[in-house]
DNA sequence: CTTTATTTTGAACGAATGCTCAAGTATAAT
DNA sequence: ATTATACTTGAGCATTCGTTCAAAATAAAG
């Protein structure tokens, strides 16, 4: 009974998804989202609240598909470096999304006036983070890492890379370059991974 | 002749440089600008033009600022190592100022209205990924660094761990996490240093 | 067909935005 | 004092912002 949607929800969250991690929380109108959607104020509104919520749901969507893609790359990989090294190449190579970080740019972007999506931000980052450290502890297990790893910490140092890997790939655009670095990266870990 | 300044220019620069830093270009309007410099709008398009001019000084301040801080614990550091290392404690242990990069920040935050300003901060961010490598090539002629060593590249790999570091040092707040990190950190750059 | 339930629409609201400019104020030279 | 010059002021412009809501549209139930 009643009017069918005319939007079906989850397309409409990826759309969005991928116009806030574009241009921003501040950056993105209300209007820009609209054309984007093609849904009209009310539609947008009766559907997700207001923008701050729409760009929750987004932020949602965008953790659930990096720590899927993170899982799926271990699962499909001999070990933990291996896999790890495809998924950081699979994000930075794919020409259709931005290879910042949607997360990090929103500790950057928002402003005091939604310091709660800066604090959901953080936490869904050490979310990433414990992830990390579940593979990591499997690797260890596996006779991959060294068993007095603090696998925590390490954990923390592949994150900053990651995420500097990210932001720095914004503006250095070169394959080549992107490449060399991830290998630093990589030999910089295998080693953490292998004293203490 | 005429009615002497009220404002002392660079220290209006400063002002804004820092709710920008703090607030992104986006999350700063020109009221909050006023209401931080202590002008009216009038004085503040008179001296600076528009907000995409004052953002651009801001940048210049900062950047010189970082220039600066950089040859400064440089050239009081027995070795390159150390230098960085103290450069890098004091941005982050700083709590006056964000620890987050404001040229980082601004690639983050600009929306596509403003992409220029996005390009300075990619210049900008080249600008002392060069000054890093004048300062490894000294300390490469000092004999601190293997002579096979690409300076360069391990320029560019000391600057993503620091751009990331300083992301994740805005959510993660525990000084003894932080210090180990920059311990890891400098771990990797001296590995590297000394193969190859 | 009528009623009821659900969704979409788009005009329009008040508030906030970046910015302008005529008027006012302070200084130094005449 | 008067004039010329430089700087500051703040009311207010046009535009855009996030958001609302009565009306229209579409579906199923009676």
């Amino acid at each position: 009974m009643g009017r069918q949607q005319r939007y079906d929800r989850t397309e409409s969250v990826e759309k969005a998804m991928n116009l806030f991690w574009r241009n921003g929380f501040s950056g993105t109108s209300m209007r820009d989202l609209g054309e984007c959607l093609d849904m009209r104020p009310g539609s947008i509104y009766a559907n997700f609240g207001n923008k701050e919520q729409l760009y929750r749901e987004s932020m949602d969507l965008y953790a659930a598909n990096i720590f899927h893609d993170f899982q799926y790359y271990m699962k499909n990989a001999d070990t933990f470096m291996e896999g790890l090294e495809n998924f950081i190449r699979h994000i930075l190579f794919d020409q259709d999304i931005p290879s910042v970080c949607m997360l990090t740019k929103t500790l950057a972007d928002i402003n005091p006036d939604h310091e709660a999506l800066k604090e959901k931000s953080g936490h869904m980052i050490s979310g990433f983070e414990c992830l990390i450290i579940t593979e990591l502890d499997r690797a260890k297990a596996g006779g991959q890492i060294n068993d007095n790893c603090d696998t925590i910490s390490l954990a923390r140092y592949i994150l900053i890379q990651f995420i500097g890997l990210r932001s720095y790939a914004e503006m250095q655009k070169s394959q080549a370059v992107i490449n060399e670095l991830l290998h630093d990266m990589c030999t910089a870990i295998q080693n953490k991974a292998q004293k203490n």
